[in-house]
DNA sequence: CCAAATCTTGAGCAACTCACTAGACAACTC
DNA sequence: GAGTTGTCTAGTGAGTTGCTCAAGATTTGG
């Protein structure tokens, strides 16, 4: 029950994309520095956001990327089904990739107590984070004290 | 961000398990048949079920599983961390398996984006699958008309 | 127009995980 | 003590993840 290092440096590129919005082009490599993201695996990334419509390009020495989109408009959701598929936590309860269980007694029934619950947590999964926009996000870069603190870890 | 087979076929058995719970004990072969799951890996997932104190097992001709714990008592959070570990989508934000973030720049920082979101992610799938008894698990495969309808679905 | 810097594309790959299999062994019943 | 069951450990093939490499296309500066 993961999201992939796909998704995470994603995002993570998204955060230093939305500082330079509306201004400058970054260079993937500027991008890479700054988050800590190997150089090669970030340009597949941005590729696949840029084909998705978030991003531009432009070649040459003065290349780099931007954001085409406001971070008003981007979710959390948008994002990670871009870079890792669909959230659902099996795809019987997926809506945006259904698939039928092929092993399952309950299929054929009214009524799967897997699916059931497992369409609950989808609900919740998707809720927060197809209402997560990107401004939001990277505002809370910003705040102070909003505690990582490991104090309630074990 | 997908559950395992594991999870999935685990979750399965103890439907299977609650039915005669109290009663008489069940034989792999049985589970597996009813629920179709292979019989070998279902056995694994049994013996971690087993040590995890939720199944009692006996051997010999008149062996089998039971349940020992009542299924007001265990929770889909359970039987899930026990299959297929934390239920936290970065483990950053474990409170069951906590883990530094080795490359993120914001792990040194008061506060992290990421782990704010996945935070919120975190909980709400916790506090659905930490309430969901499987009593009331099983209980779905009995009501009719709860609409597992394909309708809604593209 | 050339050269350098950048994005673009596609292929490749080692390590890992998932889903499952196999086989030797231990314990229980009749 | 024979047969039937659970227990344990190891292995394995397919697929995924995370990343690298190399050859191109496009832009700009000189």
């Amino acid at each position: 029950m993961k999201f992939s290092k796909k998704s995470e440096y994603g995002l993570r590129a998204l955060l230093e994309l939305c500082e330079t919005y509306g201004g400058r082009v970054l260079q993937r490599h500027e991008i890479a520095e700054r988050q800590n993201i190997p150089v090669e695996f970030l340009e597949q990334i941005l590729l696949a956001l840029k084909r998705a419509g978030l991003l531009a390009s432009r070649r040459g020495i003065r290349g780099g990327y931007s954001l085409i989109k406001s971070p008003e408009e981007i979710t959390l959701g948008q994002v990670i089904r871009i870079l890792d598929g669909p959230l659902a936590p099996i795809s019987c309860v997926s809506k945006t990739a259904y698939q039928k269980c092929s092993d399952c007694p309950y299929a054929a029934k009214p009524s799967c107590p897997l699916q059931q619950a497992m369409g609950e947590v989808r609900d919740a999964i998707a809720n927060i984070l197809d209402h997560y926009t990107l401004s939001r996000f990277a505002h809370n870069k910003l705040m102070e004290g909003s505690s990582c603190a490991p104090s309630a870890i074990q």
